[in-house]
DNA sequence: TATGAATGAGTTTTCATTCAT
DNA sequence: AATGAATGAAAACTCATTCAT
């Protein structure tokens, strides 16, 4: 990160390595399940032997935790930079744009739902700090902040997984008005009678 | 007990090793995992033989989902009786009588939480009838019942799930009151013309 | 065993469920063999229970002994019955018109045969006392007899086998004057220079 | 064997544990048969961890197939360098030296024999494109030289068999005359016109 | 770094046999 | 005689991890 004159190829390759691991692990994991996925399976899908695996993970539950953090980031990444947020929009405006663009896509790659929904808890969002960031940009219009984005958080997680997996009770398309107008509901409940109010109409 | 009034012995015997089966089983996957438990020490706990584990089971999967179903329906039971519904009661109140009584019932015993919300989903309620029930129990009040329903399960599993087990971002006691609300909330979006009727527009 | 005068009913009884056993056991024995076939799944098919087979039998190897002796029993038999042999034929003839015959019913028949040739040694049938009968029809005709009959014993059925079982290298039917042709022949070689020779013409 | 010719190591290494496994088996299998061996036994016997069984055989069944087949080939080749064939021979000559000599080769082996006889049928031997060669060895001289060879070898591998197991009725030295000269009077009845060659017509 | 043969503890599963009813 | 639940020893098979190359 400072110097990053030498060693290009070397820690390319080693990423190339690391990288590798990861995509035949994150397959196999959602195809198959986590606990009935070998190292062997995933060396081997991987092209790379099976010592290598030693070399880049303690064992698979640290893959498996390299990953979630992998894709849970790059989604979010991509799900803000899509979403159209500006700056002159409220909080309501801002979460509803990412949530929306972050069920698109999702619905787009329903292993990737499956395996976040399945890895991706709360805790770990308020580990990466992005939870803070959220708070942060509340503003103040809300009371008890991080609960009220708990449960937006929990419902729309939740939610949206069944939706994407299986379909049930209906699909993430139809579903999706339904959880922005839930989500819209609970926030009025934590609004702090500040700002507005008034200009409802 | 007594006599023989029909064919208590065979069949009592039978559950009887059944259930220490799943007791065990129920104890070993919530203190240590599902993956984590060997059938060897599921027998081990229920102090029968390794072989009597095949006699009633197929697998360690079957037996999951056995317990799963049996564990489900007797919370959902407990809650029903103990959480003093009535008959004048409308649906709002009926139902989160039955979400808050279901939660204390849930609080007091984390692994059995922790259980349920790892492998109860809303397709294993709605193959019980149980939805179905619900959804008549709204007397039309409210518009797509199941969707509703839907989204105010899954918040509230998900949602009391962190809470019970790590008191993650609050303890269940606290999340409560923020959780009915939410779900009042999301109820009032989804209620007919009814008690009003008028302002509508 | 003493009075016998009595239990007609129990010995048929008996009978009946021992009889059950064999020829379940000879039918699994047959279809995928004697080290996958379990005592469950005999007592199963015969329709027992499994404690009952212990009434009967000391183990597999005793009921596939007591089938084996018994199958055989009734191929000869009937092959002797079937096989239109008459007093005034010489050894010859009765031989080849009992092999025959027995090719026959055996063709009619591959998991019979399958069982036999696998099961049916010459230890077995040195035993049972048939050998010796043979060898005193042969009436002096022959030098080593035993030798004699060994050979064609043993080209005989292991001849037949693949023969039936898999039609290789042709089936039975077009082996079989291959085969009592080769048996003539080795008879011829064993002729003693007695009663003709002469008449070869 | 000296420096480093082309790839010594990991082939001979990979080769001495199956070779392990493999000559394990075989005593094991033919001591004790073959339902009754366990891989545990063969991994024990052959100084090998159990789990290295599965690097190199399916399991059971496969690692018998692989010894028969290893077995045979070792036993033909020898027994044809040791029998003394010239090309001036004609075939019944060639036939006979080989089998006498392969007789003599598995009477000094009777576990070989033992194993070969139950394990090894026409099958194997069609399959392994020898009695294709056979067949070709008999240059017309015979009809039906198929058929004719299955006869002969059924018979053999029969018959000698019991002589070498249990020598019974007979052992194999006293056998050998006897089934020599059956195997000539089967190959009489099978010669195309003419003892000798030129009358060919 | 990278490899992959080897390991052996640990797991699942089968099944002959017993025995209380 | 008949049953079949229960047993547990033993078998098959898996797999994370090590280590010599």
């Amino acid at each position: 990160m400072e110097k990053k004159e030498e060693s290009p190829r070397s820690t390319l390759k080693k990423t190339l390595k690391q990288h590798a691991l990861m995509d035949a692990a994150f397959e196999l994991f959602t195809n198959q399940g986590f606990g009935k996925t070998s190292i062997s399976e995933i060396a081997e899908k991987a092209e790379v032997a099976k010592g290598t695996f030693y070399l880049y993970f303690k064992d698979k539950y640290d893959l498996r935790s390299r990953i979630t953090a992998h894709k849970a980031e790059q989604i979010l990444k991509r799900a803000w930079v899509e979403s159209g947020i500006t700056e002159d929009m409220n909080f309501e405006e801002k979460l509803l744009s990412l949530i929306s663009r972050s069920m698109d896509i999702l619905a787009e790659d329903r292993l990737l739902a499956t395996f976040l929904v399945k890895n991706f808890g709360y805790s770990t969002l308020s580990k990466s700090g992005l939870l803070e960031e959220a708070i942060a940009m509340t503003g103040g219009d809300y009371h008890d902040p991080e609960i009220m984005l708990y449960l937006i958080l929990e419902l729309t997680g939740s939610a949206s997984y069944s939706a994407i997996v299986n379909s049930e009770p209906v699909n993430i398309e139809e579903l999706k008005p339904h959880l922005l107008k839930a989500i819209s509901a609970i926030l009025a409940q934590y609004k702090t009678n500040g700002t507005d109010k008034k200009e409802e109409k």
